[in-house]
DNA sequence: GACCAGGCCGAGC
DNA sequence: GCTCGGCATGGT
């Protein structure tokens, strides 16, 4: 199965927002969603094949969506965002499932993408049921419910164990409905995924962004801090309270597709230089 | 051996 | 309400 040009497969899936898909010997993106086993190839003129899923979760997974051909329609509009928007146009938001991103992003904190990578691997590989091949389904709240503090502290999580498991059982227990969460208003969603024992408001806003279709959240980390500062106020020192309201004038309901364009073009950077 | 990584938590004002 | 130190781990 085919899905159109622009598709950026790297640019997506490997920049930071999910943190599971691994690349084959061919170069090929594997991954579940679901419990399917998916595999995407990117085809020469931007466009990727596609075996596992149908064509229709795969539209829902990478965004595909009149939505959001209008949002990039009004971003490439502002005269900051139009280049990337333009050049990177096959940079997509992700809809990911909620419990995954959640684990993803607590792990997130204080930590970098590869070390992040390692640990929702060896998760999955230590508790997530095999779908075939040494490849694994993303174990489920109830099951990181159960699981020993010692044995996650050993799969690379540190400190963040305890929160770990103390999420997994709120989230197992149904006293945080993920799910209920999707298509709340930001507000709404922050209030509810703080509860959460580690997240705090820059990873409650990437869960509801990668996750919950909440399309104005707009997490800021050291990166999205770094870039606004220097784009938009000639690098003055900046608290998270002014970006936000800087990114909510100015963007709006179209902040979180924002974000993910500076986020990418920050990170960009910063590795040609290196 | 510092410093950094998609920050959060708890203590002390 | 705000600021600040500590934090597991692995890579530069």
């Amino acid at each position: 199965m085919l899905l159109p040009a622009p598709l950026d497969l790297s640019a997506s899936l490997d920049g930071g927002q999910a943190f599971r898909w691994v690349r084959d010997a061919e170069g090929a993106y594997v991954g579940t969603l679901g419990a399917r086993l998916v595999r995407l190839r990117q085809l020469p003129g931007g466009g990727v094949a596609a075996t596992g899923a149908q064509r229709r979760t795969l539209e829902r997974y990478f965004r595909i969506e009149p939505a959001d051909a209008l949002r990039r329609e009004r971003l490439a509009k502002d005269e900051v965002l139009y280049e990337a928007v333009t050049t990177h146009a096959g940079l997509r938001l992700l809809r990911q499932e909620p419990w995954e991103a959640t684990v993803g992003f607590l792990t997130s904190a204080n930590n970098n993408v590869l070390r992040i990578s390692g640990i929702m691997r060896a998760l999955a590989a230590r508790h997530g049921e095999e779908i075939e091949d040494a490849i694994h389904a993303f174990p489920s709240a109830a099951v990181l419910a159960r699981a020993r503090e010692s044995d996650l502290r050993k799969l690379g999580l540190g400190y963040r164990a305890p929160f770990l498991r103390d999420t997994a059982r709120l989230v197992a227990k149904g006293e945080v409905d993920l799910d209920a969460l999707r298509g709340a208003s930001w507000a709404e969603a922050r209030e509810t995924l703080l509860r959460l024992p580690g997240v705090g408001p820059k990873v409650a806003d990437c869960i509801a962004l990668f996750a919950l279709d909440v399309d104005e959240a707009f997490p800021i980390d050291r990166w999205i801090l770094r870039a606004v500062s220097e784009t938009f106020f000639g690098g003055r020192a900046l608290r998270p309270r002014e970006v936000e309201a800087f990114a909510r004038d100015r963007w709006g309901a179209d902040a979180g597709l924002a974000q993910q364009f500076l986020f990418h073009a920050a990170r960009s950077d910063a590795r040609r230089k290196a």
